[in-house]
DNA sequence: CCTTATTGCCTACAGAAGTCGTCTCAGGTA
DNA sequence: TACCTGAGACGACTTCTGTAGGCAATAAGG
């Protein structure tokens, strides 16, 4: 697993849709209830290319449908793994690894929900305690 | 300034390192201290063409150097300013607005350092600050 | 059986990114 | 002056992404 390939942001939009829906989904659902509804809507074909492309990439699994007409798309990995995998990521190959200019970023750009910096705090605390336990 | 262009992976590694590199510097230096030490060292013209580009998207300037003999080259954000761009850029388009995602990822993810958590309290604690002071 | 719509596959093409080779020009220096 | 060198400009080639047209097989109707 050392090389993630990379997803272009169309690929990965897609692949979200994917994830989000929840069950296994058809190209031509893609196609019409995301690809449809976009500033020059995307062709059939369009959508397929890509998630052949994912599927390639082994970020989606397909099976033929019941009635064995068309294939399922579905995720192969799950939705927290996947993002933990793109922060991960973005975290590694574009902050250099230090996490600090992300919450910086949070600091003055953003408007956190008040849950959301409950959640941080929550977090950090759980940091300390884990690193003042790994140190021992 | 709706539209900032896309930048590659590798455009971005230079720019962060000249970025990080404090004063001006030419190409010369950047593929010396940069390019060489990469798995295959990088052509000197390939770091001209990135720097480029760079300048073409704006986020390099150049000047020529004092004896005026070559350009020196110097980011034309500060840090910071760029940093928050591109996790401002992350969260939009990947974590869909959403913080939580990296909050995931950094429950079970991390290997901090100490002074990273120290950091993030901090920054934790002005965040609910300002939270509740705006919510005034 | 012939026609038409649907699905999947294959191919293509333009634009960005990554990587360089080559050309040219300003300076030195023998 | 003739030649070598460092620096920048250009152009070229490759891969990846985004987008899609066309074709073949299959299902659905007459």
């Amino acid at each position: 697993m050392l090389k993630p390939p990379p997803i272009g942001d169309q690929e990965l939009a897609v692949l979200q849709f994917v994830t989000d829906h929840g069950t296994p989904v058809t190209v031509r659902e893609v196609t019409q209830e995301w690809g449809e509804q976009h500033d020059p809507p995307l062709a059939r074909t369009t959508i397929l290319t890509m998630m052949e492309r994912l599927r390639k990439k082994n970020l989606l699994v397909r099976a033929k449908s019941s009635d064995d007409s068309t294939f399922q798309y579905s995720p192969s990995l799950e939705k927290s793994v996947l993002m933990r995998g793109l922060v991960e990521d973005f975290v590694d190959k574009t902050l250099g690894g230090s996490v600090s200019p992300f919450v910086a970023y949070l600091a003055d750009a953003k408007d956190l929900s008040r849950e959301e910096i409950e959640e941080l705090r929550r977090l950090v605390d759980n940091l300390a305690e884990d690193a003042g336990n790994a140190a021992e």
